[in-house]
DNA sequence: ATGAAAGCGCTAACAG
DNA sequence: CTGTTAGCGCTTTCAT
């Protein structure tokens, strides 16, 4: 049985379609609708169920009331968090969220923005790869809302929540030194990204206001999608090779995993042969034997920051055209020390 | 400006809109196009860089190409996990996947399928809460796709994929009765649904076939929304009261990850003073040290599962209205001793 | 081999 | 205060 439309609640309640419009709308009022037809419509819509069919209504409107939400990777837990929180905030103002995974792969990602564009969604929350700014400016000329998180495209004029990523490997480096560590590895993954580089150089940074020399050799880019057993060997090689590393820094969590497995099966203690910071916090960290010391990322924060601004951008799409200032958002990670 | 519209290609090329409609979806064959006017219009299809409006298309034709997906928690690595599985394969056939979280609770589960089926998706995945049941079958009487997973509904007649519960924490609960243990607490949330239940039950019977006494006060169920405080004040309660507590099962990851922070701040020596199964497996219980034994559901094998009946149904959903059987699957969990 | 036209369900300008 | 009506962009039947 086909769902009910609004033209049988409006023949049923013996009204024209429009009045009914209307009150679905809340704009019965406005109307000055009388208060028994609101009503009696009302009933009806109840008895039957009805539910307007939102299909068609995008089609008339334009919006969706859907937000596009474009990771890499929705099962990482830093990305399910986020798209958890923003989920729950979208939610209460009758938004829904569609969700995607590049896996950094930039055909990908567009092809999944072109994606949603056909299906109309009304705004964009992106953590977005290299090579993706022409697409992401086409979404901007057209006044779409779109907030960049995570990475931040420094060429564009676009919304972004990120965390000050240089400073995070800065802090932990500097932790690191100020303990009296010298020989301190890095251990990065092999995307140039803004985010990624930037940690690259807050490590170098600490090194250099320390008068210590970044040595090339102590520092490990694993390719983004290595294979675990590629991976373990590249950390195995890294490690043995250079018996004088005293800490390691690692600028994911999912390196930073990997990285403890093989300090395990190296059979390297921790805190007594080499110090170990992560970056990102996870359970891991916070249970493992010792505990890890971790850089981390104020997920909540970053997600609220998000959606807030998409809500609010979403809100004033109609109002003045004003050319809204873009929100520039740059969060600060805290060291934890364990 | 507005993007291009089937009927702007259609006027640029001087063919009418049906012709471009054929061409766009490979009928241009069927209809006997000729070869001339099928790459003229696919030019000026690339030229303009249209595409389709995927919401008028839903509204004329009446499917989406959106699957909903609901689960308890996008952010818990179960269900992340499986998302991502699930996206992948959907995205391949062109379908994109709309999320969102229940909480458990069932008003607010409702109230996402109302809001899934005002969107029109053509099929949904669901972790069921309880209390929906009603929902689903009026899913079912509108013959739309519906899997649900982890839990099953034993009144619904709809697919499910499902893991051996009730054999998981049996031969968790026997591995550790045959190593001689005698006092086996079982740590498990307050939600009496039926996939906990059967956990429980697996529990309870590998004691009985050993002719062990189930012991009321070695079991705690935490709340299921209990704050981090409550839920390990709780859990210390347990270990302090029972000091004979020789082994512990845990039902789920998160109590587990809870409890391993209450045992290490009770200085309880792992697989000294007791034993330790977690179920649902996750990074922190491999680099634990020492390692953590889990119950371990087969991940990858669900999100297969679950997308294949889904995509099948939907493919079969205009095809003959032969009353398919429902697909019932039942996966063993395998237990892994570390 | 191609075109005209109806209509999916809804909103909103316009007319009473 | 309420009804009529014109589309939103597309698919598809029917006609030519």
């Amino acid at each position: 049985m086909k769902p009910a439309s609004i033209k049988d609640i409006a023949s049923k309640a013996n009204v024209s379609i429009t009045t009914v419009s209307f009150i679905l709308n809340g704009k019965a009022e406005k109307m000055r609708i009388s208060k028994a037809v609101i009503e009696k419509v009302q009933a009806i819509i109840k008895e039957l169920g009805f539910t307007p069919n939102q299909v068609a209504r995008s089609l008339r409107t334009g919006n969706t009331k859907t937000i596009g939400l474009i990771v890499e990777d929705i099962s990482n837990p830093f990305f399910a968090s986020i798209a958890r929180k923003i989920e729950d905030k979208a939610y209460k103002k009758g938004y829904k969220i569609s969700y995607s995974s590049t896996e950094n792969d930039p055909v990908k990602a567009k092809d999944l923005i072109e994606m949603f564009k056909s299906r109309q969604v009304d705004a964009y929350i992106i953590a977005p790869v290299p090579g993706i700014e022409n697409d992401i400016k086409r979404l901007l000329a057209d006044k779409i809302p779109v907030v960049i998180f995570d990475r931040n495209l420094p060429d564009l004029e676009v919304n972004f929540v990120v965390v000050d990523n240089f400073n995070g490997t800065y802090i932990a480096t500097k932790h690191l030194l100020d303990s009296g560590k010298k020989n301190i590895a890095f251990v990065t993954v092999d995307l140039h990204v803004d985010q990624m580089n930037n940690r690259l150089f807050g490590y170098e940074k600490a090194l250099q206001d320390y008068n210590i020399q970044v040595r090339k050799d102590l520092y490990t880019a694993v390719k983004f999608d290595s294979s675990d057993s590629n991976t373990n060997a590249q950390l195995m090689t890294l490690f043995e090779n250079n018996p004088e590393i005293d800490a390691v820094l690692f600028s994911t969590n999912y390196l930073a995993i990997k990285g403890l497995g093989v300090l395990k099966q190296l059979k390297k203690e921790i805190n007594k042969d080499l110090s170990v910071i992560a970056y990102d916090d996870h359970d891991v960290f916070r249970l493992h034997s010792p505990p890890i010391s971790v850089v981390d990322q104020p997920i909540e924060e970053i997600a609220e920051r998000i959606i807030d601004i998409v809500l609010l951008e979403l809100a004033s799409v109609n109002k003045a055209v004003k050319n809204r200032e873009v929100s520039k958002v740059i969060l600060q990670p805290t060291f934890i020390e364990r």
